[in-house]
DNA sequence: CGTGGAATCTTGTCAATGGAAAGATTGAAG
DNA sequence: CTTCAATCTTTCCATTGACAAGATTCCACG
């Protein structure tokens, strides 16, 4: 075994991301993560100094791979409903990224790319819904819009994802429930 | 000091709430909820067995609570759009409840209480939506309008807890968002 | 080539935690 | 008054997160 690991920063983030997607980040390790990578206890706080620096870089991680989930579905020409799908599929695809993601107690205050990266998600879903009531002009309050189509797929994803609401595929229902609140866009 | 505290399960479980709405269900501790209400460490253990004993029991309250918030609103008269403001109002004032009941890694898989308290809540959703769809009988599929309902609020919810989406007042915004699901409901 | 500094990782230590065992105190029913 | 169950305490152990100090390796520059 080499004293250098080579690539350890990576190895406990994803590491890390399927511990929490099984377990939750409460009983999350940072000892059981190392000794699952090979190395010492002390090798972790040299990559993110303590817990709350994993599980930061774990969201800004999340953060970005969401901006490309969403970005792709709009890129693609899917329209809002398939952009809520994507954002939907993102969070079963990644739940561990997603868990920490929406848990700010669970984020160091001082990083910087946390907030970037979060900033860059929150552009690439306002620039889905801002295309949908473009062409709705009678829309009258385009924040209300983002602030719902938002709250519906995550809701959904995250009532899923806790066991809460049982559908046998999850993204053809998160198209019908988005095609409830953008009938417009049903047609597409 | 008595020997006997006299409540200390309600204590316990009133600290607990205000412990993880302020820091998060990970930064809880079981001795310093103990040493705030005065008694020793091993005392929680008595009444919940161990830490997840505690949270189960924090998130069987807060279905309860839920259950009674949601139908009280439907009782007196709201309509669904009044439920889900009523949703959003409960999180809103029992954060530390809402965290703990959407995160089963932290609940004890053996508990009976909660599987009980959390369908008597989802019973009380299902009754304003199915009063909302048999009012609209061309509304196809109940079930997809019953999930769309609950993903909206408690999504709306979440995003408002974290910290996510800030917005002035988060029931006026609810009533807004619920509205475009709802049209019919606005009127009422 | 080789050398000095920076990056990476280890060992050892400490206070705090969750949990369990064993026992003390109290209340309540008979 | 006695006995028994409920409640709480004391004590102990393995594990954890964090830190300090030191060892090993890589790399850039001479």
């Amino acid at each position: 075994m080499a004293y250098h690991h080579g690539d350890l920063r990576r190895t406990l983030m994803a590491a890390a991301a399927d511990a929490v997607a099984e377990s939750g980040a409460a009983a999350i390790s940072l000892r059981e993560l190392a000794r699952r990578a090979g190395v010492s206890n002390a090798a972790p706080t040299h990559h993110f100094g303590d817990k709350a620096g994993l599980l930061t870089a774990l969201a800004a991680e999340g953060y970005d791979l969401l901006a490309d989930t969403v970005t792709g579905a709009r890129l693609s020409g899917g329209g809002i409903v398939e952009m809520g799908v994507a954002y939907v599929r993102f969070a079963m695809e990644h739940p561990g990224h997603f868990e920490v993601m929406f848990h700010p107690a669970l984020h160091r205050a001082d990083d910087e790319e946390l907030p970037a990266a979060r900033a860059r998600a929150g552009d690439a879903l306002a620039a889905g819904v801002a295309e949908y009531v473009g062409r709705r002009p009678e829309e009258g309050d385009a924040e209300t819009a983002r602030i719902a189509a938002w709250s519906l797929v995550h809701g959904h994803a995250t009532l899923v994802l806790t066991g809460a609401v049982r559908t046998g595929d999850p993204q053809a229902r998160t198209r019908a429930i988005a095609r409830l609140l953008f009938p417009e866009d049903a047609a597409r």
